[in-house]
RNA sequence: AGGACCGUAGCUCAGUUGGUUAGAGCGCCACGUUGACAUCGUGGAGGUCACCAGUUCGAAUCUGGUCGGUCCUACCA
């Protein structure tokens, strides 16, 4: 027997350890390969909403196709995240030992990252069990396990072949906190106050500009940089500074003759037109230099402090050891900010600072360490990106590579197009170490290993080598994680079966960062058999951001971040304020968050269970857009749950040792059964469109509205009167109890993708009663429409039924009486249709209206006092017999002659228009024509039944 | 600066190729525990589809513009 309400807790608990036992996860090796790679979460994570989402909807693809008969593979693992890990153990080690990972050393600091790893890894495999995701876990990788090592170093080793990877001093993104490099991707700007200072450059040799001032003013939102001007740039066509160009100025402070040169980035219109040109801190400025041959001169040392003694480097990144570049006394050793000061002040004592004005800019700040990133000078490696690019755009312009929804399509391809070389070397401890080996003079060797590159370099065992001490961008490991996870470089079965995956499922957020950087590894070294290149998924299924439900961004300092495990599990309101105030970046920010928490859970978090929160994501996943997650809608589909459930106790009880037709025992079925295996078909038509098109909120509708609007509100309470019977046949109880546990049945397997463990629970009862056998409800075949039974009769009858119903109900409502009262209805004005329907479902409407009679009005007989409803032409009386509220009827009859006025003037203006009856399609115009007679039909009947009230 | 997306009921959102009386869930109001379900049932109220102009016989839907919001990309020192 089942219990009575639904509770989540109580059915979610064993089935996953069930499925997973069983192997059920594991593709099958038949039939037409269906395959999905997980975005590999961080390994030490925990699971967040966006996860939750994601996971929610490869679940129901998998699931899904699974049972249509594919050989399907999830695929399973979890990424190292250089930076994000590395910090954490760092943190951890700050906070637990005060130490740093210097004080450590590489490889007891590594230990410790293993340790945490271990530790901490196994949270985020158990909060995606605990979704219900069907992943093989059997195959489950990490993107540092030994075959991903192996990869990378192929990888590594063949682009750097292929001088695809290069290595060299260039001016990249440094964050001078974590004292590594980072990509583009990894920097965010952000809107700040800043100031503009305006300083003064003092011409050299006593020239004069052509308004006879001895020096030119540069503006700068940077001045500690001017330690390391090498030049002053101005516009070849300003006229005011032409004939300056090849003079110098003198750099104040330092006492640098730089040059004056002309070039073309300069806005003739921006500030004075003279900007200072610093190459080696200043990404504009380093073009600028790279085009006029201008030395560089590094300023900053790791932390960016100043240091002791400019580096120069000539604009080829070579070392410049010809050229000085000493930094005045007092400067080395500060801070960026400090330095920025004192040049300030020292400017000003100098009489050179002419202005300074408030500012708006932009600071480039480290996604991971918050602080403002510095160009900086450095020997990095690189991908040459622009080879891989190619077909990576064309594959996509192409359609081998499908975005949904498409308009990402758009920001793909402008990316794309204007791609920089990629540095891929992070001056970190965690991650794949790059392969490259040097000697004592610096020159770099690369090879899978030691031994291979005094193979394949031939250098004698006596020459010491020592390896790059730089790790690999975590982005590029993951770059293989298509291919990877299948075995390669070894041509696995797998790889062979499963690449290219059918379907990739991410957000939008890291389409540059992972999406497109897939495509292009991808492409360049997974080939067919003919040498084309293999895309690594044929679409793209980017969802939105999940966010709070003011439509704010979740996150842990706002206070509002949801865990979808407190939405399945419940939490109560002190656990879930500790939760969110506890571990804050600002600690001042608790009391605030503490409030709007205790105002909006008041009660805590109910436990609302899986099946529920994961058809909620189903059921705003529409079109790609960001979703606000409002906790009242998973309550609503908490409550359809129970209704899935209730109904399934409805259906047992009815049919449990009971005869259903199992065994092929003759069986009729009814205009009802007919109805809703009518429905079914279409409702399975609906839903094999709205996947196919990756429209899982319209799916979870179909499903949805199917299940409570049709089979509970209508079925069941039709059920009745055929099983309560005792004058219905034996064959029709019978088709009856067949229908059903089978249209229950097949319900469940068509939700079964979306809400997993509910179906699978209830299918467990029913499944023998329906005919079925099987183990589990994940291999039984998706329901296929079938068209033969959709069937239109069936349809119209019980649409009449409903409407007659519903006029019924509607009366009752408005005139108040009790739903406890059986009452009389006569019909009239009805044709032979009707009369048709009223024989085929009048004990339907008997029981379900509450009827004590009911009956055609005789051809002579006049129509008694009553309150009336249409239904099509046809009129449902509630005879009233002197206990009609005359005014309340009158009233309600007024609303509806209103509206069929107003809907007869729209139509009558419509069809007046000759332009409409001569343009319009005929079949609109017949259709228009039809509905005026039917409204004016209506009209004339509400109008009798007016004046017949008022001459009471 | 360029681009994308969005603006529909109190709230969250659907609305296919232009032809609906513009829908759903939640919330709201009224009534109701009849033998699946009060995590329920029945009925009801609630919308100038942001605004303006255009195309069209016909616009929530197509075009242009305005206003408001979100986001991305690139930034001028």
């Amino acid at each position: 027997m089942m219990e009575k309400t639904y509770q989540p807790g109580q059915i979610e608990s064993q089935w996953y350890a069930f499925w997973e036992e069983q192997g059920f996860f594991k593709p099958s090796q038949q039939g037409e390969p269906f395959s999905i790679m997980i975005p590999p979460p961080n390994v030490t994570g925990s699971l967040h909403m966006g996860h939750a989402f994601q996971d929610t909807i490869m679940d129901a693809l998998t699931r899904y196709y699974r049972m249509q008969g594919r050989d399907t593979l999830w695929q399973v693992g979890t990424d190292h995240a250089g930076i994000a890990t590395q910090m954490v153990v760092e943190r951890k080690l700050a906070a637990e030992e005060d130490k740093t990972r210097h004080d450590l050393g590489r490889e007891a600091f590594l230990n410790k990252v293993w340790e945490w790893k271990a530790e901490s890894g196994g949270t985020i495999t158990r909060q995606l069990r605990r979704m219900g995701a069907s992943v093989d876990w059997s195959r489950e990788r990490f993107t540092m396990d030994e075959g991903f090592y192996k990869a990378v170093q192929e990888v590594f080793v063949r682009l750097y072949d292929d001088k695809l990877i290069y290595r060299g001093k260039r001016l990249v993104n440094w964050d001078p906190k974590l004292h590594t490099a980072i990509s583009d991707l990894e920097v965010i700007s952000e809107d700040e106050k800043g100031k503009l200072w305006h300083f003064r450059y003092p011409l050299a040799n006593g020239v004069k500009t052509a308004d006879g001032k001895d020096y030119l003013v540069v503006a700068t939102t940077r001045p500690e940089t001017m330690l390391g001007d090498t030049a002053v740039a101005v516009n070849p066509e300003d006229d005011r500074y032409r004939d300056l160009v090849g003079k110098t100025v003198v750099l104040p402070v330092v006492n640098r003759e730089i040059p004056i040169i002309a070039d073309s980035y300069v806005d003739m219109e921006f500030g004075t037109g003279c900007v200072k040109i610093t190459p080696a801190h200043d990404f504009n400025d380093y073009e600028v230099g790279k085009r006029n041959q201008l030395p560089m001169i590094n300023i900053f040392t790791i932390d960016a402090s100043i240091r002791d003694e400019g580096e120069v480097v000539n604009s080829d990144g070579t070392p410049n050891l010809d050229m000085q570049a000493a930094i005045p006394a007092g400067y080395p050793g500060l801070d960026r900010y400090e330095a920025r000061k004192k040049i300030v002040a020292d400017f000003e004592a100098l009489g050179y600072l002419e202005e300074i004005k408030d500012h708006a800019l932009k600071a480039p700040r480290g996604d991971r360490s918050g602080v403002v990133i510095e160009p900086y000078l450095t020997d990095q490696w690189f991908v040459a990106v622009k080879a891989l690019a190619e077909p990576a755009i064309k594959a996509v312009e192409d359609g081998d590579i499908q975005f949904v929804p498409k308009q990402y399509e758009n920001m793909y391809f402008a990316w794309m197009r204007d791609l920089q070389d990629w540095c891929i070397s992070r001056q970190l401890w965690w991650g794949h170490r790059i392969p490259a080996w040097y000697n004592d003079q610096g020159n770099v060797y690369v090879a899978r290993n030691e031994e291979e590159v005094r193979s394949k370099y031939s250098i004698d065992a006596s020459v010491a080598l020592h390896q790059d001490e730089d790790v690999l961008d975590t982005w590029f490991s993951s770059a293989l994680w298509t291919f990877g996870t299948l075995g390669w470089p070894e041509n696995t079965r797998e790889l062979q079966t499963y690449h290219p995956t059918s379907v990739l499922v991410t957000g939008f957020d890291i389409i540059f960062f992972w999406v497109a950087r897939m495509i292009m590894m991808t492409m360049h070294f997974i080939k067919d058999e003919d040498g084309k290149p293999q895309v690594p998924f044929k679409t793209v299924y980017v969802h939105g951001l999940v966010r709070d439900s003011q439509g704010a961004k979740m996150s842990k300092s706002k206070g509002n971040v949801l865990d979808p495990i407190d939405l399945i599990d419940g939490i109560e309101l002190e656990p879930l304020v500790t939760k969110r105030t506890s571990g804050l970046m600002r600690p001042q920010d608790a009391q605030k968050i503490e409030k709007a928490t205790r105002s909006e859970f008041a009660e805590g978090i109910a436990s609302y269970g899986t099946d529920a929160l994961r058809f909620t994501f189903c059921s705003l996943a529409s079109t790609g857009r960001d979703i606000k997650f409002d906790v009242g809608r998973i309550e609503g589909y908490r409550n359809f749950c129970n209704k899935i459930w209730n109904a399934a106790r409805y259906v047992l009880m009815n049919t449990e040792g009971q005869d259903c037709g199992q065994n092929n025992e003759s069986y009729e079925l009814g205009l009802a059964e007919r109805w809703i295996i009518s429905r079914l078909q279409e409702t399975e038509q609906q839903v094999e469109k709205a996947v196919a098109a990756f429209r899982f909120d319209q799916a979870s509708q179909a499903i949805y509205e199917f299940i409570w609007n049709e089979y509970c509100d209508w079925y069941l309470e039709l059920s009745k009167p055929v099983l309560w019977d005792d004058a219905a046949s034996a064959e029709l109880k019978r088709g009856t109890r067949r229908t059903l546990v089978r249209v229950l049945e097949t319900a469940l397997r068509m939700a079964h993708p979306f809400m997993p463990y509910i179906t699978e629970e209830i299918w467990q009862k029913v499944k023998e009663l329906a005919g079925k056998s099987g183990p589990t409800i994940m291999q039984q075949p998706y329901p296929v429409a079938d068209a033969s039974r959709i069937d239109p009769e069936a349809a119209a009858s019980i649409e009449w039924l409903k409407g007659v119903i519903l006029a019924v109900r509607n009366i009752r409502g408005e005139m108040d009486i009790s739903p406890a009262k059986a009452i009389n209805v006569i019909l009239a004005q009805g044709d032979d249709s009707d009369r048709a329907r009223l024989q085929a479902n009048q004990s339907f409407l008997m029981k379900l209206a509450k009827l004590e009679s009911i009956r055609w009005l005789a051809a002579d007989e006049e129509a008694p006092m009553a309150a009336t409803q249409l239904v099509g032409a046809m009129q449902v009386l509630v005879p009233m017999a002197g206990l009609i509220d005359k005014e309340a009827e009158l009233a309600r009859l007024g609303k509806e002659i209103d509206k069929l006025l107003k809907e007869q003037q729209r139509l009558q203006g419509k069809l007046g228009n000759e332009s409409f009856i001569s343009k319009a399609p005929e079949a609109v115009v017949a259709k228009e024509k039809e509905k005026l007679a039917d409204a004016e039909a209506a009209l004339a009947q509400l109008r009798e039944q007016v004046s017949r009230i008022e001459s009471i």
